[in-house]
DNA sequence: ACCATAGGCAAGCACCTGCTTGCATGACAA
DNA sequence: TTGTCATGCAAGCAGGTGCTTGCCTATGGT
């Protein structure tokens, strides 16, 4: 079950940048990071040269799929992955064994 | 595992558009139909109006990124879904249950 | 107060993508 | 062969997407 809001074909367009599907590892891996957390880790471990301003954007669309959730702490903003909209994929079509 | 030549973001760029899910759960439904079969079916259940040349270039699209396999007849070409490559996505994220 | 830090907003731009349009190819029937 | 049916190929175009650039807001430290 979706998020009230979210649309299916927001979750698949999310998953369609190799960037987002980087920023989705990352977050598996550490969950709660901030943006700049993010950007760090995705230069170091990832061999992304993204700007935060092209993260950020990625993170809205991610959270407008709702794949990411944020919770805000002063002037931290901290991101965890959320993999249940990927059911949707799951779901719509038998996965041979 | 992939077939060879497929990239793992073949896949979810094929999975970005609606009309080729839309294609995916047809021959979900009905295995093996040519184009013709595929552009009537899409049409009268799905609500599509998508013409031969924009099927065909979806199809050409899932192809490619391996999620439909085909094979020729005489004139037919008869079309097959492969849901291998979606094992991408669910061996990727751990989903909550 | 002052400044640095963490993040947000929005316009502009280059590239990509899905679709159309028109023509071509190959298989089968009469 | 002639015609038709199923499909393939390729150029062009409009809209979308990812990214940059520049400026702004807000929080917290000193």
């Amino acid at each position: 079950m979706l998020a009230y809001g979210v649309r299916v074909g927001d979750v698949f367009k999310a998953l369609a940048d190799p960037t987002r599907r980087a920023i989705l590892d990352e977050l598996q891996e550490r969950s709660g990071q901030t943006l700049f957390e993010l950007i760090t880790r995705l230069i170091s471990r990832h061999g992304l040269t993204s700007t935060r301003q092209a993260v950020s954007q990625h993170l809205e669309v991610l959270e407008g799929a709702g794949l990411v959730r944020t919770r805000r702490e002063g002037r931290y903003k901290f991101h965890e992955l959320d993999t249940a909209p990927l059911r949707a994929i799951t779901d719509r079509w038998r996965i041979d064994p």
